[in-house]
RNA sequence: GCACUCGUAGCUCAGCUGGAUAGAGCACCCGCCUUCUAAGCGGGCGGUCUCAGGUUCGAAUCCUGACGGGUGUACCA
C-alpha cells in the first residue's frame, strides 16, 4: 500500500483545482502525533505565486480534501500547515492486504534491468573488514531492487589480475614441493611472497615477467593463476555463505575477464578524440578536474580505469543494464565521476543509463582512525564473523531451553544479523566507527530487537487458534498508528530504492517495532477479558507486523527466528 | 595549493526534497514481571544543531566565508 503517493495524487488534483501547479507535491509524515499522520507544507510556498494569503490557500486546499474518505480529519494550523489524519476505517480495510507474504508491498510499475557491482574482494588475500560494507550494502540493495521487481544482475568484480599474481606465481615456483601445503593458508603465502618481492630484486623482476606471461596467455602460468583464484573464491564463498550473502560463482566476472577488451577500449577512445597522449600516457582530461583519467600507462600497461570502462560497456551493451550501481568506497568518488562521464561521452552507456556510485564511508576504529590495509593489523572477516556468533551465543538468555544444535543456529542468526544490522543502520555515506562492543551489543536499535519482536509475535500466533481474515476493528489510537506504520512499508522501500539507502529500512523497522512493543505491552491479545472481535483484530495486527518485519529483515539479508 | 566530504546531547547516530517546542539508542536516575518471551515497557536527566554572515514569512536543513576532522589529488587497485 502506497499511502503517501495516494495522498500526493489527491493533493495534486486539489492544488490544480485552485489554480496551483507546483512541480512536486510531497506530503511528509507529521512531526508530532498531535498534528495527525501527515502534513503538507506547500501552501506557504505557494503564497507568492498565487499572490494570496498562505492561510487562505491552505484553507482552500483543505476544503477540497475534507470530502475525501481517505481522511478523517483535515486541519489547517498556524500560517498554513495542512494536517491530515487518515481514516481509521480505511486503515482497517487496507491492513488485510498486509497479511500476504510480501506484507502487502507491490512491485514497481516500471521494472528495469539493473547491475549491482559489489563485494569485489582481492583474490590474493583473505577477505577482511574492509570488504564487509560493500558486501552487505550491495547485497541489500540487490535484494531490495529484486523485491520491487527489477531484474537484478549481481556482479562480483573480483581483483584477480595484476602484479600480485605474478608475485604469487613466482613464489609458488620458488617454493616447489612445499607450495601446495603452504597454500592452505593463502594469506600467509601472500605475505611471504610480498616480503620476497620487496627484498629481492631478482624475484621482483621475475614477478613482473609473470604478469606479462599471464596477460599474453601463457598456459602454464595461467594454470597456476587459476588455482590461486579457485582457492580464493572458495574462501570468499565460505564468507558469503556464512553471511547469507547471495553471491556465487555465477556472479563472478573479475578484472581478468576484461583483459582482451582493453586494447579496443583505448583505441576507440583515441579514435573518438576523447583520449589524448600526455607525458607518454594516454589520458582523458576534464574541465572540472586538474588530474586526468589515465587509461594506458607510458609503458603500455592498462589501469583499472580502463577495466572499469570495459566493464561499463559490457554491462550496458551486453547485459542490457539500464541502471548500474557500484557499491564502492567513497574514496573513489572522483574516479567514478570521471569514468561515468567518459562512458557516456564515448557512447559505452546511453545518456539515460543510470550510472551510480553507491558510495560508503570508511570503517574506522574506536579512536577514529582508519583500519590499516596492508600491515597485518586488519581484522579478518572470518574472525569477525566467528566472534560475532560466539558473543551472541553467550548472551542468549534462554540458552538452557535449547539443545546444542538449536543454540548454534540461534547464535548464528543473531550474531550475523547484529553484525549486518549495525552496519546497515548507519547512513552509508558517513564513516562507520567499528566497535566490537557496540556492534555485538544486543541492546537498542539492533537486529536482535527486531528478531525478539518477531519471536514474541510468533509465540502468540502459535498459541492462538486460526484467526479470521476479516476487517479488523482498532480499539485505540495506538492500534491505528501501528496499522498505518505497517502500511507505510511500501513507501519506505520505494524511497530506499530511489536513494539506494538501506538505513531508511532500518529506521522504519525501528519505528515499527517500537510501536509494536508498546502495543504488545498495553493491549493483551490472548489474555482473559479480551473479546473475540478484539482478539481477532489484534491477531491481524500482530501477523501484519510480523510480515512487515520479516520482509524488511529479509531485504537486509537478516533471518528471523520463530523462537529466541 | 586545489577538489570532495563531514562537524547535531558525555558516546554512537537519525533528521538535512527548507516549516510548527531538534529525535533515538547507549550511559546515568526512578518505576513496572501471579496473566501472550522483562533481550521488554513507562518516566526522568541531557543540545547556543562548530562559528560568522546571507537568502527566506520561516534555516540543523539552501548559499558564502572561517575554524576543525577525514579523504582524494598523473601512470597501484
Amino acid at each position: 500500500m502506497q499511502v503517501k503517493s495516494k495522498i500526493n495524487s489527491i493533493l495534486e488534483s486539489a492544488l490544480n483545482s485552485i489554480g496551483a501547479n507546483p512541480k512536486e507535491v510531497i506530503v511528509s509524515e507529521a512531526t508530532k502525533a498531535e498534528f495527525g499522520d501527515f502534513q503538507y507544507n506547500g501552501a506557504m510556498a505557494l503564497a507568492k505565486e498565487l499572490k494570496q494569503n498562505p492561510r487562505k490557500i491552505a484553507e482552500d486546499i483543505a476544503s477540497k480534501l475534507e470530502s475525501n474518505e481517505l481522511f478523517s480529519k483535515v486541519e489547517v494550523a498556524g500560517p498554513g500547515f495542512i494536517n491530515l489524519t487518515i481514516n481509521r476505517e480505511f486503515l482497517e480495510e487496507s491492513l488485510i492486504a498486509s497479511l500476504d507474504s510480501r506484507a502487502g508491498v507491490g512491485k514497481k510499475e516500471e521494472q528495469i534491468r539493473v547491475v549491482v557491482d559489489y563485494s569485489s574482494p582481492n583474490m590474493a588475500k583473505q577477505m577482511h573488514v574492509g570488504h564487509l560494507r560493500s558486501t552487505i550494502i550491495g547485497d541489500t540493495i540487490a535484494n531490495l531492487f529484486e523485491f520491487l521487481g527489477d531484474e537484478v544482475i549481481r556482479q562480483n568484480h573480483i581483483g584477480d589480475w595484476g602484479t600480485q599474481f605474478g608475485m604469487l606465481v613466482a613464489y609458488f615456483e620458488e617454493t616447489g614441493a612445499n607450495a601446495d601445503a603452504k597454500l592452505s593458508d593463502l594469506e600467509q603465502f601472500y605475505k611471504e611472497a610480498k616480503a620476497r618481492f620487496d627484498e629481492n630484486e631478482e624475484f621482483a623482476t621475475k614477478s613482473r615477467q609473470n604478469v606479462v606471461k599471464l596477460q599474453s596467455g601463457d598456459k602454464a602460468t595461467l594454470k597456476l593463476w587459476k588455482t590461486f583464484i579457485e582457492k580464493s573464491l572458495h574462501h570468499a564463498q565460505d564468507i558469503y555463505n556464512s553471511l547469507g550473502v547471495k553471491l556465487d560463482n555465477s556472479h563472478v566476472r573479475g578484472e581478468s575477464a576484461y583483459n582482451d577488451n582493453l586494447e579496443n577500449i583505448v583505441k576507440e577512445l583515441e579514435q573518438r578524440g576523447i583520449a589524448k597522449e600526455s607525458q607518454g600516457a594516454k589520458c582523458l582530461f576534464f574541465e572540472d578536474s586538474e588530474t586526468p583519467l589515465i587509461i594506458q600507462k607510458a609503458d603500455g600497461g592498462y589501469l583499472y580505469a580502463t577495466t572499469d570502462l570495459a566493464a561499463i560497456k559490457f554491462r550496458v551493451q551486453e547485459l542490457g543494464a539500464k541502471r548500474v550501481c557500484y557499491v564502492v568506497d567513497a574514496r573513489q568518488a572522483e574516479h567514478f565521476k570521471q569514468v561515468f562521464k567518459t562512458a557516456k561521452s564515448a557512447g559505452f552507456a546511453n545518456e539515460d543509463t543510470l550510472l551510480e556510485h553507491i558510495a560508503f564511508g570508511m570503517m574506522l576504529d574506536k579512536s577514529g582512525k582508519p583500519f590499516k590495509t596492508r600491515s597485518g593489523g586488519t581484522v579478518k572477516l572470518k574472525e569477525l564473523i566467528d566472534e560475532a556468533v560466539d558473543r551472541a551465543k553467550s548472551v542468549i538468555s534462554r540458552a538452557s531451553e535449547y539443545d546444542e544444535q538449536e543454540l548454534e543456529h540461534i547464535a548464528k542468526v543473531v550474531g550475523i544479523g547484529s553484525l549486518k544490522y549495525a552496519d546497515l543502520s548507519i547512513n552509508r555515506q558517513s564513516n562507520y566507527i567499528f566497535d566490537w562492543d557496540k556492534m555485538l551489543s544486543l541492546d537498542g536499535n539492533t537486529a536482535l530487537y527486531m528478531q525478539y519482536a518477531y519471536a514474541r509475535i510468533n509465540s502468540i500466533l502459535n498459541r492462538a487458534e486460526e484467526f479470521k481474515i476479516v476487517k479488523p476493528t482498532f480499539s485505540d489510537e495506538l492500534e491505528r498508528r501501528l496499522a498505518l506504520k505497517i502500511l507505510n512499508l511500501e513507501d519506505t522501500l520505494n524511497r530506499a530504492y530511489k536513494e539506494a539507502m538501506p538505513h531508511l529500512i532500518t529506521n522504519y523497522l525501528y519505528e515499527l517495532v517500537s510501536l509494536f512493543m508498546r502495543f504488545y505491552e498495553q493491549n493483551p491479545i490472548l489474555k482473559e477479558g479480551v473479546d473475540e472481535e478484539q482478539k481477532n483484530s489484534r491477531l491481524i495486527l500482530a501477523k501484519a507486523t510480523a510480515n512487515a518485519i520479516k520482509v524488511s529483515l529479509n531485504i537486509l539479508g537478516i533471518e528471523v527466528l520463530e523462537r529466541i
